[in-house]
DNA sequence: TTTGCTATTGCAACTGCGTTGCTTTAATTT
DNA sequence: AAATTAAAGCAACGCAGTTGCAATAGCAAA
């Protein structure tokens, strides 16, 4: 499983994250890469990516899918916040440094945890 | 705006939240409802709900939109954590009653905020 | 280098959620 | 009871995401 063979199109999608932090949505990378390759194959890249901890998704405003390389996203099964950030003026998503504590529930066994922040982000707030 | 007319379909759909403080994926209410109108009538009465403040929505797990009835829903626009649980057995959807703070995030204003809490609830514990 | 294996890609068709436009129906007001 | 118009039904559509299959091309082994 994951990435065993570094075709082109694995190349280009992966270099789409390497130098930011920022996340993007499929959309946006089918869009994107479209010139390069079909639809299919983004969605199959991003699977795999996300599979071998490459990448990790969240789920956005509207119920599309987002991508983000993250720092320490690899490996870890605890219960983790893995919070985001959707700009609501210009789009813009991305992964916050934050650590937000999550309390126990009662009767409940939480295994993870998914916190989307909206707002407006640095450069809208200007 | 709003629901200005009580007809029946309005009636039915409300009489699913009432005893409940569980959630409900459109997809899901459209099933329930099948027999007794047509899926863009859920769709519909869900969106005057929303904008009247009977129910607020979410975005599950899977990206599909979830409703539900939950005290004090109506009218904050202060910055607000809207806890949401979803089983990753069963599938059941609830709305918490815990309240999470957010701390400041630098160079962002943050306006609203979106939790959904994975794991196991008290039936699927057992 | 060449060969063979099979992961990967492209393509086209399909599924399913959600929306739109328009006509008909019926709740509410007068 | 009639008029007004919100709401419902219906069919067609748009778009995100998936599937099956044939063609292509990494990569490892010879």
């Amino acid at each position: 499983m994951g990435i065993s063979r570094q075709t082109p199109t694995v190349k280009q999608i992966w270099s789409t994250f390497e130098k930011t932090e920022n996340a993007f949505s499929v959309v946006d990378l089918v869009e994107m890469h479209r010139k390069k390759m079909n639809k299919t194959t983004v969605y199959r890249i991003l699977d795999r990516f996300e599979q071998e901890g490459k990448l990790h998704a969240f789920i956005g405003r509207n119920g599309l899918k987002w991508y983000a390389k993250c720092h320490e996203c690899s490996s870890h099964t605890h219960v983790d916040i893995h919070p985001h950030f959707q700009c609501n003026e210009c789009g813009l998503v991305k992964c916050l440094d934050v650590n937000i504590p999550i309390p126990p529930i009662k009767h409940h066994r939480i295994q993870k945890a998914n916190l989307l922040l909206l707002g407006q982000c640095e450069d809208c707030l200007q």
